[in-house]
DNA sequence: CTGTTAGCGCCTTCAA
DNA sequence: TTGAAGGCGCTAACAG
């Protein structure tokens, strides 16, 4: 591919590079017709600025990294988009890169985007190794953080922005409280992480301060998938059950849990009312139609391209920005009023 | 952000430029000790090529442009996760792009993306005025279409590819006939689409052979969504009302039948059998399990990084290639043998 | 208003 | 085996 350059036009023009420079960036010390007669013959000859040489120079390319742990999972791929309209509006361009669990070399994939130049990287989802990472790559490109609640503590020398995901709880459990549920379960607890232990104390908290009972179902399979839901829940159903409302500690263990239901002949929300933690997309669908606690991908995604802009934008580096944002109840049709 | 240069590097070594790049470069003409402690320098200091200017010179960036129509939607979805780990594996980096129908200019976006000097672009999805946008930007990069079966048209000069949707509602007749199935309906017609054409003749035609009985209901809403499926499937079932079949046209459509079934007590499938066409995340879902036929994304993304590999790697332009892939029934609990 | 010169960081001749 | 010089396409001084 050939491309024509600034230098062609000069020829073509017959003025000087300079000249040309000055009517592609609309200088003021230039001759409107010069300029005129210089952009015409750039449309024709279908002249396109290398922005590769324009970086090189200004050291800014315009371009942000945005690194998601699985695109297909809708709330990453909701970040995803929401973070390129919101990027678009600065003027940035997005590079989009997933790491798949197995070859998750976080390392080269950093290299990779700071040898690229971008001017800085948003690195979603709580990622094993963050911090090691933040030590290495800090100096070299400005970074933000987001979805990953561990970085909200104070410990972290970093900017990042998150869902605040006790408050998350806190509105669950307010809410099927109001409804006038008394005993609960909170299935789905995972110690390995860290938002999942947030979450399962704002619900204790909450419901012990609203005199609620709650019952914990750990969730020892490590991940929150639609099969842990389904076995939970089954061996709740299956032993005698007195509680009224299920909070399941995220979406996908929602959806096993109305899986084990219909399976096993318990009807919901009649026998049992049940909160989810997400709204993924599968939520609203029409069998579905689950209660949930929005993560709000697009606030979270515009407030951290803003943060990641501000840090880009500021000279001194060494200052962090958190935001914690507060979280949604999305009422839908798994729960009933006692 | 101050970055270690080239240079920076050959003074703390005590060489010239020249040296660090052959040792960064693996160059056979250098000694192997020299080498070992320019990179050794270069570990210490946080060097990092600068790929901007590297690709100056180079004029390749070993990065591929992806536009998407919309990446909340779950076949694009997938299609960008497989895009990208199969790019990776020949050394590309994907920069992903979406398109929004609002401000969806995609001259700018393809201006953008080649000012980027991005290697290569793949367009998926049919989008409006491609035809253009290929004739005025096939000469400035190697573009590839993907997922858009209007392209494989013989008038058109590209490269593409796409689906085989006529293959697929064979596929589909095939499979409803197999079960004992003589009189079916195509629910969901669109006849803007040059895709729902295809997958309507396909089905229309193979019914045909196979002499059952289709009659075709019309989507006028010009969209394929869970609504519009639900809307045309009551007036269906509030008719009488002899098919034991639905083809659904695309998935979200059947996503609306599967609605109205429930709303209006038609059972599925003891009453009627449903198939869809995508096999999207969500007809796996326990309480959906949709019978469907799969556009196999993964086999679609890594086909057209391969021809787009090829044409990016090959001198001459004007040689196209087209493929057509087959694609799959995904049988689940939808469809029932009379 | 316009052109000349220099340089961004790197690679590639060509000489030493 | 090493280095000096030139240039990729563009912008930014500084003269004219």
């Amino acid at each position: 591919m050939k491309h024509v350059t600034i230098k062609d036009i000069a020829r073509l023009a017959g003025v000087s590079v300079t000249t040309v420079s000055r009517a592609l960036n609309d200088a003021p010390e230039i001759n409107p017709e010069t300029k005129e007669r210089v952009l015409d013959i750039c449309r024709q000859e279908g002249y396109r600025t290398n922005l590769l040489a324009r970086s090189l120079i200004s050291s800014r390319t315009h371009v942000i990294g945005v690194i998601l742990p699985d695109i297909a999972e809708p709330f990453y791929a909701a970040l995803a988009l929401h973070i390129e309209t919101c990027a678009r509006q600065f003027g940035y361009q997005v590079m989009l890169c997933g790491i798949r669990s197995e070859d998750g070399d976080l390392n080269a994939l950093f290299d990779f985007l700071i040898s690229q130049r971008v001017d800085g990287i948003l690195l979603t989802g709580a990622v094993p190794g963050t911090r090691e990472l933040l030590r290495r790559y800090q100096a070299a490109v400005p970074i933000v953080l987001l979805a990953n609640c561990m970085s909200m503590d104070t410990a972290w020398e970093c900017s990042s922005v998150c869902i605040d995901n006790y408050a998350g709880s806190r509105l669950a459990a307010q809410y099927l409280h109001g409804l006038g549920h008394q005993d609960v379960v909170y299935l789905g607890l995972r110690r390995d992480s860290f938002a999942h232990l947030l979450r399962h104390k704002g619900f204790v908290d909450t419901a012990g301060e609203l005199g609620m009972q709650v019952s914990t179902v750990e969730n020892p399979t490590g991940r929150s998938s639609i099969v842990a839901g389904l076995q939970l829940a089954r061996e709740l159903f299956l032993a005698p059950f007195r509680q009224t409302a299920i909070f399941a500690a995220s979406d996908l263990l929602a959806l096993g849990v109305l899986q084990a239901a219909d399976e096993l002949g318990v009807s919901i929300p009649e026998q049992v009312s049940l909160i989810g933690f997400d709204n993924i997309d599968y939520a609203a669908l029409p069998k579905i139609r689950l209660t949930t606690i929005s993560r709000r991908p697009e606030a979270v995604a515009r407030s951290g391209v803003q943060v990641l802009m501000e840090l880009i934008n500021s000279e001194d580096r060494g200052e962090y920005t958190r935001k914690l944002l507060a979280p949604a109840l999305v009422e839908r049709q798994t729960c009933r009023r006692l």
